[in-house]
DNA sequence: AGTTTATCACAACAGTTGTTATATTCATTG
DNA sequence: CAATGAATATAACAACTGTTGTGATAAACT
């Protein structure tokens, strides 16, 4: 179930993921789709709350058993769409980002989600530099900020540039920027 | 006329910048609407590349008289929502993003408008490692969309952010990476 | 002047949307 | 077996969408 309406919002966007054409996807009616979603918000909802999920998830595996800077770079590149799962991630976030211009209560879910991801990568680098691994005169709370800026960005990049960078080049651009908020 | 369209889509996103909103907004009936454009996917053309057109204006403004590394640092601000007109862009411009998910044909426009921009960072890049000014281990090609992606990270991060960079963080961030691509 | 052209109003179209109500099937449990 | 409730189907609703056509008016031009 919830995984045809993601299969659908990826694939047409999020105003054409109506609730007939996820019906359509898991060949039964719309009775199906209502009884589990009361609303379309709830739908809407639910796939911000899905990209999150999937999200932290692909972030917890790819940090297990790693510390240090490897740790925080693993988990910046956990959120760059390297594979098929990752990009239709990205396809989801983005066509609920716009979706949200304009309707400012999904603008703040979006936020909240946001949020999240941000609180556990300015803890990762408040103990780095409590490990006196990256520079002290780093503000945690703003770098974090820029770092999900950057990799947002790149990810954009796959989506908006004719010529965007490749997977390689992503990880270069990444682990460069990181290893200039090292000591020394 | 296109103001209107513009004011509807800013404030209310592009699903519900319809032919009759956009009527409503400057006080008269579809009639004119569907005279000035003959489609739907005209009007949200036109969007894009208005979005394209200000983002160009706002740069040609912002680098004027200047060189150097200043010049590229310029470039690189007048993308960033610093205030109003371009906070407005960015809404317009992310809307466009979220709306393309799903409709291949307008993510392809979408790629051209970025293309256009990006050429302009490219040649930017490329001038500046010919004075030396920046390094020369720097693909300008590669540069130009990491520098693209920061930029457009941190315009995200004022929409997406509950506690986004303010403006001089922003400045900070942007200036603090451009001094790593220089020469020293 | 007369003729064409741009501008706008208005109405109707066919289709789609979210939502709701009602009916039916099905399974689980008492 | 009966019965309760979940799961699914079906149908209808009103509202909204993009689009098209038919005029009316005014402007521009020959």
């Amino acid at each position: 179930m919830s995984e045809a309406a993601w299969r659908v919002i990826a694939r047409e966007g999020l105003d054409r993921a109506s609730m007939r054409a996820i019906a359509q996807e898991m060949d039964c009616t719309t009775g199906v789709v209502t009884h589990y979603f009361r609303n379309k918000q709830e739908l809407i909802l639910f796939a911000l709350h899905q990209v999150t999920e999937r999200l932290r998830g692909q972030m917890d595996v790819a940090i297990t058993n790693l510390s240090g800077v490897d740790r925080l770079v693993a988990m910046l590149l956990s959120f760059l769409p390297l594979d098929q799962t990752r990009q239709e991630i990205l396809q989801v976030w983005v066509a609920f980002l716009g979706y949200a211009v304009g309707r400012q209560d999904l603008m703040v879910e979006h936020r909240h989600s946001a949020g999240e991801l941000r609180k556990v990568v300015i803890q990762e680098l408040a103990a780095l530099q409590k490990q006196q691994i990256i520079r002290s005169d780093i503000d945690p709370a703003i770098e974090a900020n820029v770092l999900l800026a950057l990799v947002n960005g790149i990810s954009l990049d796959t989506l908006i540039q004719s010529q965007p960078l490749d997977s390689k080049q992503q990880k270069i651009a990444l682990q460069r920027y990181v290893s200039g908020l090292l000591n020394h």
